[in-house]
DNA sequence: CCATTCTGTGCAATCGATTGCATAAATCGA
DNA sequence: TCGATTTATGCAATCGATTGCACAGAATGG
């Protein structure tokens, strides 16, 4: 029952001419040095034996196997399905396929799913889930692996990386508020090991110096993960803190969720009493009330900016210029969850 | 500065032996046949040069490339990542990777995606977007490919299929609106085109029937598509269609989210007035308010269970048993957004 | 009209691992 | 002790496509 492959032999026999010959004839670069009709018999032939090339055996002679590595740290985050639509709306229509891995963010599964790529003849790897240092990716990139990340860059090193402007998000929100008129503004910062915790917690010092905000330490709480408890657990503490606020900027939209949930069950107002705001603009947001005022994120273009860097990684024919640093530009999206500050 | 790979020639040139002694060292199931020194020794050299098969090479010569396709709607879909984990799950461990695909439930794309994994030797897939008849998932199947579908069978055909028990989830689900006293009980569908909406449909006017639950054909819209814009649309409709009811009983959660959003427009409470349910059960679900009764289904279960049965096939000696049919037990989920029927 | 350049095609090596078969060495039995 | 059997290892073919090189015949030029 099993039906064998067709293969560049069974056309050569049919059509009475070398293998190499069909190779070239099918080869759209080769086919300039056959004789135009010889190449018309031998496609010919191929569609009629429904011939399909064997990417495996091509793959161990050239080397190049059109099959990238992606790895994310965990696709049931809302976050990455989008970004691997925008991978895949470059990488597809050039003939290549991705293979996806989940790291949840572990150090040690990371390093086995990269042999794993590696094994299989990745032609290349975007990486979404790079911890600050990692040596596994740094070496396989100077072993000669094309390597971009994204949302996070390895820290010394060359790699190429596409970011979201949080600092420019982050900056904007407090500008938000502070516009409304808060002053004493609460952060619930994210997991420090993660890398967008740790960048958004520094971008809102940042911003706040900057805008003359005084940063009171009583005010940061950080989550120990990026979901609705830890952000209900965070906000319970700011509460009973005994240092006063009037919003709160949350590192991710969940945190947020989690806050305004917090808020509700102890029968404090959202907006009319405390501001909350998130980071991210995740998918069903708007059904969700009060609709959280956030920062919108280009996941998808994200990806395929991405994408499009590993192509030029991949096929550039030298050190043609590729552009180290990437930002991407975010977007407030002003909703319902933030309202002028009440004395 | 690109280091080359380490091959098993490397390895007999570093011991002293021939390559095929260094490959059967290497095989934990040809070691047998090796001397205890000799195989230690070649371990060892393997080790210290960070020997890494290449499997590309190995599939060419063996026809397995340790890889699976996945095919899948559409990824930011919520319920296909739980089920891909579920299927990693199962496939990881066994050191199978796998390639998914997007196929947005186009025929034309699902071909040419078909043939994209084909090209690379995908040792079998698991399919979780087949049409109602899929000629060409069929055909791959007879030619030997080992294949499973997800959610939903290829009708007339032997191709092992895991699906959810949706007949029971709907029956359950009218069963637990006639409890609190629900007669008119309206449906919106999903697409027909789509497999979930048409069984879910059906089961619905079978399960009425068996509940001696008048069926009325004004209380059935049909959406287009399976979000909530056309859920509020259909309820628009049922409301302002001249057929009074007291519930409505949709095909997916999203339907649900947008009827209630509709209601809520209209100025009619869910549950007091009107009871709303849902189905699939998908994440964040319990942040929305009413929180949607619903039925669960075990996307991650699925996902293991399809990729187990897959490898069955692959790895199975000959016809071994392998179940044509797997339904797996859904859960009633009852929240805030149902309650007793008023007149 | 012969020498030279092109052109189209074939030949054979190659990529790296696997595996059936051959063969040398070791072990065994009588 | 010598033939028979077993055991460990080597040899070489193989998987299917690609590609540098060789070579024959055609085209070109002087």
């Amino acid at each position: 029952m099993k039906k064998k492959r067709v293969t560049l032999k069974d056309i050569a026999q049919e059509t009475g001419v070398h293998v190499s010959t069909v190779s070239r004839a099918l080869d759209p670069v080769e086919r300039r040095s056959i004789t135009e009709d010889v190449a018309k018999r031998i496609q010919a032939a191929a569609e009629k034996l429904g011939y399909r090339p064997n990417r495996i055996a091509a793959g161990l002679r050239t080397n190049r196997t059109m099959t990238v590595g992606v790895m994310i740290p965990d696709i049931t985050n809302l976050v990455f399905p989008p970004i691997l639509r925008g991978i895949e709306s470059v990488l597809e229509p050039l003939g290549y396929a991705s293979i996806i891995v989940n790291t949840d963010s572990e150090r040690d599964r990371e390093v086995r799913l990269l042999d794993v790529l590696r094994d299989r003849g990745v032609d290349g790897i975007i990486h979404a889930a790079v911890l600050r240092s990692d040596p596994s990716i740094a070496r396989a990139a100077q072993d000669g692996l094309p390597v971009v990340t994204l949302n996070r860059k390895v820290e010394q090193s060359a790699i190429p990386s596409v970011v979201n402007d949080e600092d420019a998000g982050i900056c904007e929100m407090l500008r938000h508020l502070r516009a409304l008129g808060h002053t004493r503004i609460a952060h619930i910062a994210g997991p420090q090991e993660l890398s967008t915790g740790q960048l958004r917690l520094s971008a809102f010092r940042k911003a706040a110096e900057d805008q003359a905000i005084p940063v009171d330490e009583g005010l940061i709480r950080m989550a120990t993960r990026f979901n609705e408890e830890d952000g209900a657990r965070c906000l319970i503490e700011l509460l009973d803190g005994g240092h006063p606020f009037t919003a709160v900027l949350c590192a991710n939209d969940r945190l947020a969720l989690g806050a305004i949930e917090a808020l509700r069950a102890r029968g404090i107002d959202c907006p009319r009493q405390i501001s909350v705001t998130g980071f991210n603009d995740m998918p069903l947001l708007d059904l969700i009330r009060p609709k959280l005022t956030t920062v919108r994120i280009q996941q998808y273009e994200a990806g395929r900016t991405a994408a499009k860097l590993l192509m030029q990684l991949i096929n550039s024919s030298d050190d043609e210029a590729v552009p180290v640093e990437t930002v991407l530009p975010v977007e407030l999206v002003v909703r319902e969850s933030t309202a002028p500050a009440v004395a």
